[in-house]
DNA sequence: TACGAAGTTCAAAAAAACTTGAACACATCG
DNA sequence: CGATGTGTTCAAGTTTTTTTGAACTTCGTA
């Protein structure tokens, strides 16, 4: 029998279909890449609003929690898929999206494909020094080409990634 | 009190060291793109094994059920990652790998990213046509010019796969 | 036709991934 | 200082995805 405040609602601005629809593109697009929902949502809401947006924002637009937005915001910001709006008077940081194909393309590949590229090369090795001494001479032929392909999948893999990142420039 | 045999045991092979390992590391290499755990798994010891291997010979050796055996077969094979064995005697089905990585990446583009693609695009035009309407006439430039920017993208992506696959072949 | 082996299906269980929210750190301001 | 606003962390809760296993279908063989 306390509740005086009749809208303790503080919904800044609803979104609208537009923007919901183009949010739902981006959060179907992350699934792909194998990201977390919240993710698209951020980077679509940014990616559609036109003026930078807080932390605050994205988490009263989108309802979702401080955390999801504050971690959702780092990893965005990892992959360069977000960076801090210059020159805002206020104490609060804004975020605006990187819109440029090539850039976003090699964020993901840099924090997502390259590292597995480089330790898998790294487990070959000492698969190749390591676990192929247990094996039975007369099988070692079989394992060693098998071993080899693996190996020559990933130079190919560490040859074409720079090229694909080229194709993409501009 | 009627357990006559004395090792019900049908464990037809253990795994060798580097099989296990190779197996580690294709387990990882699908969490990547996405893919459940069995199917690298499963796509793994076929890769390192000398010989084609049976459904059971998967349930055995892998200790996974029929099921997730089952459905890991037939999603490999809609991939292209996997093919039935020719001209066994057995009335059983014998799987071996596809170890050609232009043919593997091209089933992962066409099953798993090209559906993307198009569906995207035609979510795009829907966009453009219906949700934009309902947008005030002053902010429809930028959303105009963020929409063209997605279907850039999508126009991108659709010419840069087949490069990709060009580049990989031999 | 009946039997058994091979393989599929799918609801329910288990595991993995994601999100929440409350406690915390860190500044800024009065 | 102490209070307030902004943002981070992470254990616990929730949701989603994957795996299991038992019932079912199919097909070859007797």
């Amino acid at each position: 029998m306390d509740i005086p405040s009749p809208e303790p609602e503080t919904e800044t601005v609803a979104l609208n279909l537009l923007q919901r629809q183009v949010i739902e593109y981006f959060v179907d697009g992350v699934r792909v890449l194998g990201l977390p929902r919240s993710l698209g949502e951020i980077y679509g809401l940014l990616f559609i609003s036109p003026a930078p947006l807080s932390l605050d924002d994205l988490v009263r637009m989108l309802g979702i929690s401080k955390g999801s937005a504050s971690q959702g915001l780092r990893t965005l910001k990892t992959l360069g898929a977000v960076r801090e709006a210059e020159g805002n008077e206020d104490r609060r940081t804004y975020y605006q999206p990187a819109v440029d194909l090539k850039r976003l393309v090699g964020g993901f590949i840099r924090e997502q494909v390259r590292p597995h590229l480089e330790s898998g090369k790294s487990k070959l090795q000492s698969l190749q020094e390591t676990a192929l001494q247990d094996v039975a001479p007369d099988e070692r032929e079989f394992y060693n080409e098998r071993i080899d392909r693996l190996e020559s999948w990933m130079k190919r893999g560490g040859q074409v990634l720079p090229m694909l990142q080229k194709l993409l420039g501009q």
